[in-house]
DNA sequence: GAAAAAATCCGGTTTCCACCCGATTTACCT
DNA sequence: AGGTAAATCGGGTGGAAACCGGATTTTTTC
């Protein structure tokens, strides 16, 4: 079964260039072209392809609207952005609206091949530059867990405890919920708050965030 | 001026396959090959490369260690993990750990190629089933702050008190801190929560957090 | 197999919280 | 000037939380 590709651009050159790379691959078959985002959602609403190549740069309506269209109506299609500048912004908004790949228009023809290839398998390509992006954003992010809490000397339990308690739930909820009596729940909380030092609840849930037991 | 590579993998054959595959490439240089972690940091010490290939199944350190231990000697050396698996768990941690690649080993002589030039050039290569993980990573997380909502129609004395509400103190405190009455301060605080839809004091954290009035 | 730590349960006290009611003064907007 | 919203204060109630004491059972560790 042959990837079935839907390919927009506003430039006839372009969409001109990329047939003549793409129709020699015998897995992909070019489904249809459209010119302006309007013509490429009406596409995708009646052919439902595989994977949509889609330039950013559209006269009508912005790539971000565009691609959360086109996911909106036909979840199912991948979408790989093609661009011509590589910004921060525009790049992680594509993520957002559900782009599975990102390419500029410099790239090499077969890393088109490799992120339209992957799109199709439910997977992602991206541009190495823009990769970085990503990886930089990621490690901006507070540390996983386990490695930022060296060792809270906390039982199990008690980070059981911890984290039903930190996520709003009341000794009782817990208290059912691990099948243990609601006394129980409250020592374990004392323990808990003793041993680090905390006062109450909400020092607790701070502290469970920070230490990315849960998520604020 | 040539790529300067070191080459770490256990398996004699590995080394010889990835040597076949690079000599040929003019803009890339191999300048030396080790066995164990151990020996690839001593190396890396040594000859400073611009690109450690470092397999991730070494018998004697773990790859997470061996990358740490890298970027502590020679920040400037940037590595591409080559694993026979695609753990999550394991990637994130390369990721952390500052790895600048990451293939697997089933993936086309190319992709090795792309991925070896882009971390040589300061950028990141993710293999595609990879990026997917850290693009599904970067979803999870909470919309950036703008988007969500600057506007939450509390009144100004309401945002203060949510501020210390937040951080832990007591109706008493605040009331002595805003030099208002206990009561009032408990008043605001039901008005805050109505306001939200919130119902508890830890709810209440975590939307604080989650606005950026607090921090965690 | 004994000692230590963890996990469980119980009872009691005091304080604080969450939610209900209502009220006054100030301030802003039209 | 009159209406609306904010900010302040108050009373009252039920229930949960925070802290204390002690005690038992299970698991881990040496």
């Amino acid at each position: 079964m042959k990837t079935r590709l839907l390919l927009v651009d506003d430039h006839a050159v372009i969409r001109l260039g990329l047939r003549m790379l793409l129709e020699n691959e015998s897995d992909l078959e070019i489904i249809g072209e459209a010119e302006t985002a309007r013509e490429a959602i009406q596409l995708v609403s009646d052919l439902h392809p595989n994977v949509v190549l889609l330039d950013i740069g559209l006269p009508d309506i912005s790539g971000i609207e565009a691609a959360t269209e086109i996911k909106r109506i036909s979840p199912q299609t991948a979408i790989v952005a093609l661009t011509i500048h590589e910004d921060e912004e525009y790049f992680f908004k594509m993520l957002e609206a559900g782009a599975s790949g990102y390419v500029p228009k410099r790239a090499a023809p077969e890393e088109l091949l490799t992120a339209i290839r992957a799109a199709a398998g439910g997977e992602v390509y991206l541009y190495p530059s823009l990769a970085k992006l990503l990886v930089k954003d990621f490690l901006a992010q507070p540390k996983s867990a386990d490695e930022s809490g060296i060792e809270d000397d906390l039982t199990e339990r008690e980070q059981e405890v911890l984290a039903l308690l930190a996520d709003g739930e009341s000794n009782a909820e817990i208290a059912d919920k691990l099948v243990i009596s609601p006394k129980t729940v409250g020592r374990h909380r004392e323990n808990i708050m003793r041993k680090l030092n905390l006062h109450s609840r909400v020092e607790l849930v701070k502290y469970a965030i920070r230490k990315g037991i849960i998520r604020a």
